[in-house]
DNA sequence: GTTCTAACA
DNA sequence: TGTTAGCA
């Protein structure tokens, strides 16, 4: 079986996500709705969560626990599977954690910014 | 009993 | 975000 596979292989119950990552099903849920994960559906709608969307969610999860807000977090994902950045950060680890750390102070900076969160949003 | 969507305090 | 309503 390949990688690929055994890491998005839907397998995982909400319940046993919320266990996981300890996220309550309204974070779970709203998370997906802004595609930061992609959980399949059985033939009753219900969400089947893979290795691969635990993962994104604990990371979320630490994101959230250092301040971070859904459009930061969301921002940082979205670079993180944009094509370019890729090739860019896969120069080394070491200049993939220099990129993230940028990442994180940024996301910190317009956490203390005087100007309101909300209408920030818009363009993150 | 569990999960889902939608909506509201 | 929590919580609740009404379904499947």
């Amino acid at each position: 079986m390949s990688r690929e596979i055994r890491r998005t292989m839907p397998l995982l119950s909400m319940s046993i996500v919320m266990q996981l990552t300890e996220l309550s099903a309204r974070q779970i849920r709203y998370y997906e709705e802004h595609h930061l994960i992609e959980p399949h559906r059985t033939e009753g709608n219900r969400r089947m969560f893979s290795l691969n969307d635990v993962d994104i969610l604990l990371e979320i999860k630490d994101y959230l626990e250092q301040g971070m807000n859904i459009a930061k977090i969301k921002k940082i994902f979205t670079k993180k599977q944009d094509p370019a950045v890729a090739e860019e950060t896969n120069l080394s680890d070491t200049e993939l954690r220099r990129v993230m750390r940028e990442e994180m102070r940024q996301a910190q900076r317009m956490q203390k910014s005087s100007i309101r969160q909300g209408d920030l949003s818009r363009f993150y």
